[in-house]
RNA sequence: GGUGGGUUGGCCGAGAGGCGAGGCAACGGACUGCAAAUCCGUCAACACGGGUUCGAAUCCCGUACCCACCUCCA
């Protein structure tokens, strides 16, 4: 079986078959920085990461887009409530949640564009489609220029609604629209609206600033070109957003994208997270409670197309799943005397993956190739033992949860060199601690064995005895 | 009003007409000085009411409840 993704125009699975044989040219849309990221809001990321992930694990070359919108109404409001500059909110936000994306270990993308850094691209594609009659300035002077939703007769496919059924927004400012349905592509700078003039372009129909969703048509066609593979984002954004931005492409002649992939909400309460609000779901929150390596375990046990719905018990249960795959791996390493270099999936994870990102399946493949490798455990090292670890790297580095992956450690400028000299020094010295418990157990002399076993616990270092001999590893610190 | 999604065991979470993932928890067994881990086994579910079918969690009709979107929310 080949990949096959779930396509929300068609609302069907089907086969994904690339423009060009062998590249792949994704767009996400990236987050508004306008306030600190919390779990719902990396979701999307994270969903992606692993689309493209298996993509490359595949065979596919990746072009992997994901923007930064740094100008809109909110990032204004908030920065001026705020007493900063606009683009100072907007870069401090966008560093945090760069900070966050390292910290799930989600690949940089190939590029990060930002909306204010392509107005030229957006005024050009904005006076393509005036030129073509599917845009027009407003009539009342507002400099404002808006899209002609009756003029293009596909308008409303992408997401299956008729424009008559349409409810007109109720808090819509109607302005020199010529139908409430149409969205704008240019705002004109208002001389009352209080709104700083860095917040303001140049264009032929005066200063102003873009609309939502030219943006990402503009860079999507700048860095993807005029038809590109696939298109992805939050649910929310398949009306109006990915709505307009197909319409808006289309219109100027760009077939745009072939696929469109959703993910769904991550909810709390079973609501929308934004309604719900609370510092404790903001991401260095949660990470105060797990690591980033577990959290990202507990998003990726889900479906991307499935709601999840945030609680910090199913959190706290995920986390102890996935140390389950971690204390094999674990115990295979110390076992074969290194860290085998991934491998090969088994054939149960390409047919889940395959089968529109099926990463709960995925899961479930990874937990029966651990059984057998704990099985294989007993025997001591082996070639099976090590193609097993092989294997279940493999499969954990596609879904961006490979413990061993430096990444992890690299996150936030570890410094893995020192690290690893603690690691050095606390062996030397548990050790021997262990062989002077190890000596008493052999005189059966139990009380003094778990005196030193509860002496090296109340550092911190948890002591197993294993087939191949005691075994130490760092607790794990008390949370709550 | 329109559009889409959902409701699965104690919990999380797949599956999409017969063979009923997986994890966590619980229970029993093996192993262990004890413990931990591991292995083996047990347990149990498809919102409700009809219908189709030899057979339905899966298809159809209806009902209830929940969620999202309908012009700047991931």
């Amino acid at each position: 079986m080949s990949l096959r993704l779930h396509d929300s125009a068609t609302r069907e699975v089907r086969d994904f078959e690339p423009l060009t044989e062998g590249r792949v040219g994704v767009y996400v849309c990236g987050l508004t920085v306008q306030g600190e990221p919390h779990v719902g809001h990396v979701r999307s990321a994270v969903a992606f990461d692993v689309l493209r992930r298996w993509l490359l694990a595949s065979g596919y070359a990746v072009d992997f887009v994901r923007n930064v919108t740094d100008i809109d109404d909110k990032i204004l409001a908030k920065a001026a409530a705020a007493g900063m500059h606009w683009y100072e909110l907007a870069y401090a936000m966008t560093r945090v949640l760069d900070g966050v994306y390292d910290d799930l270990n989600v690949l940089p993308p190939t590029y990060v564009p930002l909306a204010t850094g392509h107005v030229p691209e957006m005024v050009e594609l904005i006076g393509e489609l005036v030129e073509k009659g599917h845009a027009y300035p407003a009539p009342d002077g507002s400099g404002d220029v808006y899209f002609d939703v009756r003029s293009w007769p596909e308008y409303g496919g992408l997401t299956g609604q008729r424009t008559e059924d349409m409810e007109a927004a109720a808090d819509a400012d109607p302005r020199g629209k010529r139908d409430p349905r149409d969205f704008a592509l240019w705002k004109g700078r208002q001389p009352g609206s209080g709104e700083p003039e860095s917040a303001s372009w140049a264009s032929p129909w005066g200063r102003g600033r873009p609309g939502w969703h030219i943006e990402c048509s503009a860079m999507a066609g700048k860095y993807l070109g005029p038809a590109f593979d696939i298109h992805g984002g939050g649910v929310d954004l398949r009306f109006p957003h990915h709505e307009n931005e197909q319409a808006q492409s289309r219109a100027a002649g760009r077939p745009f994208a072939s696929y469109w992939l959703h993910n769904a909400w991550i909810t709390t309460a079973g609501e929308k997270m934004s309604k719900s609000l609370g510092n404790s779901l903001l991401v260095p929150e949660v990470l105060r409670r797990v690591r980033g390596i577990e959290l990202r375990y507990y998003m990726v046990g889900a479906h991307y197309r499935s709601t999840v719905e945030f609680s910090f018990e199913a959190l706290d249960e995920a986390a102890a799943g996935f140390r389950r795959i971690e204390g094999f791996l674990a115990r295979a390493v110390d076992v074969v005397g290194e860290v085998p270099a991934p491998g090969v999936a088994c054939a149960e994870f390409v047919n889940a993956m395959d089968d529109d990102l099926g990463t709960p399946a995925a899961v479930g493949a990874v937990f029966d190739v651990v059984r057998e490798g704990n099985k294989l455990l007993a025997g001591g090292d082996s070639p099976a033992l090590r193609g097993v670890v092989a294997s279940v790297r493999a499969m954990l580095d596609v879904l961006g949860v490979d413990p061993y992956d430096p990444a992890w450690g690299a996150a936030r400028g570890g410094d893995d060199a020192r690290a690893g000299r603690l690691t050095e020094a606390v062996d030397v010295l548990v050790r021997g601690l262990l062989e002077q418990r190890g000596e008493a157990r052999t005189a059966k002399d139990f009380g003094t064995a778990d005196a030193i076993r509860d002496r090296i616990a109340a550092a911190g270092v948890e002591v197993t005895d294993t087939p191949s001999g005691p075994a130490w590893s760092l607790a794990r610190p008390d949370k709550d």
